[in-house]
DNA sequence: CGACCCCTTGAGGCTTCTCAAAATCCGTGG
DNA sequence: CCACGGATTTTGAGAAGCCTCAAGGGGTCG
C-alpha cells in the first residue's frame, strides 16, 4: 500500500500542497488575491489536518476508472499515467502527468479515468468535497484551476488530432518533440529526452502497438534523426527533420 | 458575412446570453450567488453594449485556429464543429457543439481550434477580455465554466479512447449512441438520431474516411441494427446490439 | 430536365496489427 | 566478476483492416 502520513500543521500548507495552483495568475484581481490569502490564513489549521502526503511505487494504481472520487491529488515528484480501458483489455492512455500536475478533480462523484504510477511518485491528497468547498470560497484558486483545465483541453485536442489523423511515424515524432518541450518547460535538460514509461505505455498513449513503436524508433535511428543510448533515453540529433516528420504527409 | 446586431439593453442580458452558464450550480454558495446577482445588476447596462448576437450559414467559419481570440461565444441555436487541421489538409474534428454550448474561452490570446457552422446557427458573442474581467469578479460564473471545462475534458478523454483503440465499426456505434444520448440530454427525441453533419464531417470526427463511414452504416443497416430513412436520420432498431458493437473486440 | 453534391459500392494497395522468435537489458546470486 | 533468469525490446513474416482510387446511384435546386 501507499505510504500515507499527515503534514505538520505548522507548514505553509497551501504553498506546499498546491505549488502550481497558487502561482501568480493573471485573472486574479487584487481583491480576489486578498480573499485567497485571508482564507489561507484562517483555514490553515483545518486544512493541515485534511492534507496528507503519500508515495506510490512503479505500476502502483492510485485509483481506477469508476472508483468513488474521494480525493483530489497534486503531484510532488515522479510521474503517472491517466488511462481508460475497455472490457477486453484494450487500454488508451489519455496523458502523462508530472511534478506540479493536478488530478482527480471531478464534478462527478466517480473518477472518469484510472491513474497509475510510472515511477516512484510522491503526491499530496486532499478530500474532494473539502477541496470543492475551499474552491467555492477561493476565487484565485478557481482561476488557476480553470486555466489548468483550459490547457488540458488544448492538450487533449492536440492528442485527438494525433490519434485521428497522424501516421505511426508522425505520432512518434510528435511525441518525442512534445516530451522534449515538456521537460524544457519544467526547467530540465530538453535534449536527451527521458522516457519514464515503457514501450507498451508509449504505444497505449499513441494508439499503437509496442512493435510499431519500436520499429519507428529503429527507423528514426537508422535515418540518424535520433540516437538511442538506452531504451529510455532518446537523443535528438536532427530536431528540424524530426519536426518535419511530425507532420509529413 | 455573419449578421451582427446589438441586443436591446433592457433585456435580461445574462440570462439571454449565457443561459447554460447561469443555471443553478452546486458549487455556488449563497454568498457567491449574491455577488453574482449584484454584479449582474450593476454592470448590466455596460454589458448590454458589449454583447452582440450573430448568425452563421452552413459551412460558414466563425474563427480559425491561430486567429486572434477577440471574442467568446455562446450558441443560441444550431450546431457547429471544432476542428484542427494539418498543413496538407488532413482535418480532425475535436467536437460538435449545439445550443447552450460555449466556445472561444482561452487563456491564450489565439484560438487553438477552428469553428465552423454545420447548419444555420445563432450565437451571442462577448469580447474575450471583458468576459475574463467579468469572470474574475463573478465566482458563480466561474464555477459554472469550470464544471463545463471538466465535462469537456471527460468527453475528450472518451474520444481519445475511441480514436486510439476502437475499430471503425465500434467508432460508428459509439458515435450513434453518443449522439442519441446528447439529444436526450437536450430534451429532444433520442431515437431517430438526427445527424446535422455530412459523412465527411462524421469521418473527420471519428478519424475515418467517408467511404468507411458509409460502409459501416450500410453494414449496420444490413444487420438490422439501425434503419436509414434518410442519410441524415438514423433509426436505432436494436439499442442493445448497437451497444455491444460499440465495444466489441 | 440537367447539373451538382452527397452518398454508396467496388477493387486493389498500404499501413499497421498479430503472432512468433531472437536479442538486449537488469537485477540477483554464485 | 561472471552467470543466470525474467522482463523488455527488437526484428521478422504474414494477415487484416482501413484507405485510395474509381465509378455508379439518389436527392435537390435551378
Amino acid at each position: 500500500m501507499a505510504e500515507i502520513h499527515t503534514l505538520p500543521r505548522s507548514a505553509g500548507v497551501h504553498a506546499a500542497v498546491f505549488p502550481k495552483l497558487l502561482d501568480p495568475c493573471d485573472t486574479c484581481t487584487a481583491r480576489s488575491l486578498t480573499i485567497c490569502a485571508s482564507l489561507a490564513a484562517e483555514d490553515q489549521a483545518k486544512m493541515g489536518a485534511l492534507v496528507t502526503t503519500m508515495s506510490l511505487q512503479p505500476r502502483q494504481i492510485l485509483f481506477n476508472e469508476g472508483d468513488n472520487a474521494e480525493y483530489v491529488y497534486n503531484i510532488t515528484s515522479g510521474s503517472l499515467s491517466i488511462a481508460k480501458s475497455m472490457s477486453d483489455g484494450r487500454r488508451q492512455i489519455a496523458g502523462f502527468l508530472g511534478a506540479g500536475d493536478f488530478l482527480g478533480f471531478n464534478t462527478k462523484s466517480t473518477y472518469t479515468v484510472s491513474a497509475e504510477a510510472l515511477i516512484e511518485t510522491h503526491l499530496c491528497r486532499f478530500p474532494r468535497l473539502a477541496f470543492r468547498k475551499l474552491l467555492a470560497e477561493t476565487p484565485c484558486l478557481e482561476h488557476r484551476l480553470l486555466a489548468v483545465a483550459e490547457s488540458e483541453i488544448a492538450a487533449a485536442q492536440e492528442q485527438i488530432l494525433l490519434l485521428g489523423r497522424k501516421t505511426a511515424m508522425e505520432r512518434i515524432a510528435s511525441f518525442l518533440l512534445l516530451q522534449s518541450a515538456r521537460m524544457k518547460a519544467r526547467g530540465m535538460a530538453d535534449n536527451p529526452v527521458l522516457l519514464p514509461m515503457t514501450r507498451a505505455e508509449v504505444g497505449d498513449y499513441l494508439g499503437l502497438t509496442i512493435e510499431t513503436v519500436s520499429r519507428c524508433f529503429t527507423k528514426l535511428r537508422k535515418l540518424d534523426v535520433i540516437g538511442l543510448p538506452a531504451p529510455d533515453r532518446v537523443l535528438i540529433k536532427q530536431a528540424e527533420r524530426l519536426k518535419a516528420l511530425s507532420e509529413a504527409a
